[in-house]
DNA sequence: AGTTTATGTCAGTCTTGTTGACATTCCAAT
DNA sequence: ATTGGAATGTCAACAAGACTGACATAAACT
């Protein structure tokens, strides 16, 4: 415990390494690994003339089946106009179906078909492949450290959204 | 070894920790994460009719003054069209000077103005602010953990531009 | 001299975001 | 019962920022 390290180990409020420089690697890796975290999935979405837009929506309806349009508007923070011309795509293409809602009928419940449920299991594959190698590579601790620091970087009220995912589980 | 642990703390081979639902809590943080990690920059460049292109070739020409539009373009992954429809206006509105080789007159070499670094600082302060914030609240050992995985999610090309950029210091 | 490289530019397309306006449906309160 | 507001959908127009393809120019390499 006497050796000295370029990162301190005691988890106290040394700020020495929170350097510039530091800070510029971090926002550089996020810009990189960013873009490694979503070029899996855009190639596939390439071949089916589908964007990002469209992943996240297949995404979020997997996660909360049910969901309502304005809960999922919340959620990836675009307008109703935006996410309804993806929703429309989606559902046009058999991927989404919208259920009218039967305690309020002016809601409409979206849910994955089983076309729907096998693009998002393709997607999410891809994208799980490759986030697993990249835990495997940095290791547990490397993880829990990861995730931290994520969900500080969030926007507050995002946290309470992902929270409320990891709650629901399914 | 012989406690139960959540995490395991050795570094070995242990996956039982890598369930489908940690990659996807995984993922999600990702992608809040990303949209708190812009949206400070995003809003001061809303105000001067920027957007995030113009934030990353800034952000690059300050990391790397001299640089080439060719190596700017391997960076940012983009084609040149769009680089240099970003490029052109940040020339004309003073922010950016791009002077002719002198080995090679062919290359142009990109530097930004005192305008330029100006903005730049501006946009850099919100982003590291925000930076410095998540690295407190997170702890040192977690920042470890963080950059370690988000090297490992980089595609390997972008490996090799990340750490040219931190040895350069710059 | 001919080819390749680096850059710039024009034109057109696509995705995904934006605003604004308007219709419909339905709940809830007066 | 009517009115007000909320949730949703839709149409139109627009902008940023990515793309492809084609073409021009200048410089460097072979």
């Amino acid at each position: 415990m006497s050796e000295t390290r370029t990162v301190p180990a005691f988890g106290g409020e040394s700020l020495l390494f929170l350097t510039d420089e530091q800070l510029r690697q971090g926002i550089e890796a996020m810009f990189f690994a960013y873009r490694g975290f979503t070029a899996d999935p855009d190639r596939i979405l390439a071949e089916l003339a589908y964007g990002r837009a469209h992943h996240r929506a297949i995404h979020f309806i997997n996660r909360a089946p049910g969901t309502t349009v304005n809960n999922l508007l919340a959620i990836l923070g675009v307008t109703k106009q935006s996410l309804n011309r993806v929703l429309r795509t989606l559902i046009a293409d058999g991927l989404v179906e919208s259920r009218v809602g039967t305690v309020d009928k002016r809601e409409r419940h979206l849910f994955l078909t089983e076309a729907g449920k096998a693009l998002e299991a393709k997607l999410s594959d891809a994208q799980r492949a490759r986030m697993r190698a990249a835990y495997k590579e940095a290791g547990p601790e490397a993880v829990a450290g990861f995730r931290k620091v994520l969900e500080a970087m969030m926007d507050a009220d995002m946290r309470g959204a992902y929270a409320k995912l990891r709650e629901t589980g399914s």
